[in-house]
DNA sequence: TTTGTGAATATTTTATTGATTGTTCAGTGT
DNA sequence: ACACTGAACAATCAATAAAATATTCACAAA
């Protein structure tokens, strides 16, 4: 019987819930313990301390976020360009929808980043690895001419930094930001494809509503 | 006579010196009061509050930098790609150096913004006006070729947002910090230039040091 | 041995107070 | 009128005490 990993379960599932609606630092060890009916020592016995609930919530949600990314990334009869905007306007929506919906949201992810750094550079490294998948993609159908693959992935990541987490760095609406990214995508999509034909890379469109997968959960 | 402009000076001067040496929050009005042989109340007939002091201060040392970029603009014998390069690239030790030689001005400049967020917009908006520039006189020549400049400005700057106060997103070294953003500057050249005749837009170089009036004021 | 308790302790947060500082303004001297 | 002062007032900060909370651990029950 693996009566442990449920009881994990039960400890996460109160803590999503009071995370979301007092936020973290107004949650106590005491009152989870009392949601699940046990008593607080109980709880170190199943996380090393509070944080790591939170840690642990956070590791979740960017799992489910990647998800999404893959699903987009088997997507068939698409582009490595469409999947590669897919992707990057999925992040955009998903997080600026997350963030706006939940004000605690924002807080938990920057005291989870705050007490583990460590955390947000895997996340990133994660969501690397989905870029270097697609450029290779795209460089071995001859979509894309690349002459280092990992310095291109670090550049498109880095030159799409502003569209995660955007609220961070600006208060402008989606709408504005969906149309400033498009112009960005125009760009790095021109500087990845590099036709020799002479002819002009489209710009690229804003896609519309992409799958719902890509939704936020419930926290 | 214009005693009135003399004395906003000498209210300047103390500020940046106490401002630099002790912080924004550590220097008190009467401080600075005393430095002019004035009572605390004169302060105000030249400054409305304390953070006016720091906002004159701050707002010069952004025109300073400006004016560095208008020299890498007026360079001759140099290529749209290369002033465009040596601006961001400028941008980023500036900034890189200046946080991290004083660590003051970094408190400042948080300051600054969080009570007035105007001020971050108009220097944005002030050096999108340089890369704006750039990027006409680039496809007026033909070295760009473009089918939206002001899109395509806006699109340049925020691919490059990491790289001003690079500090405050990451705590990579300057080397590492350039090595990126040549990948990000190849990618945005390869986008901006779209040659037509199949062969391919060599990868940005980092430069050499640039001129020295680029480099951080004593605040 | 495993699961759990709850009081004890260490740490962090919050409340409070007094001191400091930013800002105003009635009044002084020029 | 103009430039300025310095005391008065309001807002903020720093220090401390008090309370709340996180974490540990000796012990108990299954």
């Amino acid at each position: 019987m693996d009566e442990t990993g449920e009881i994990r379960e039960k400890i996460i599932d109160a803590a999503k819930q009071r995370f979301r609606h007092y936020g973290y630092p107004k949650t106590t060890i005491a009152e989870l313990a009392g949601d699940c009916t046990m008593s607080p020592g109980n709880i170190y016995r199943f996380f090393k301390g509070k944080i790591d609930i939170a840690v642990e919530i956070a590791r979740r949600e960017a799992l489910r976020s990647v998800e999404g990314v893959e699903l987009i990334l088997e997507c068939p009869y698409r582009t490595s360009r469409q999947r590669l905007e897919d992707i990057v306007f999925a992040d955009l929506r998903y997080t600026f929808h997350l963030l706006e919906n939940q004000p605690k949201v924002l807080e938990l992810a920057q005291i989870v980043v705050h007490e583990r750094p460590q955390f947000q550079i895997e996340s990133f490294r994660r969501e690397r690895r989905a870029f270097q998948r697609i450029l290779r993609e795209g460089e071995a159908s001859g979509e894309f001419r690349l002459d280092n693959v990992p310095q291109a992935t670090i550049a498109v990541q880095s030159a799409t930094l502003k569209y995660r987490y955007a609220q961070m760095f600006t208060n402008q609406t989606l709408e504005e930001l969906e149309r400033e990214l498009s112009g960005v995508l125009t760009l790095i999509m021109r500087g990845l494809i590099q036709r020799n034909d002479g002819k002009i890379v489209p710009p690229t469109e804003i896609p519309g509503p992409l799958a719902k997968q890509l939704m936020p959960a419930d926290l």
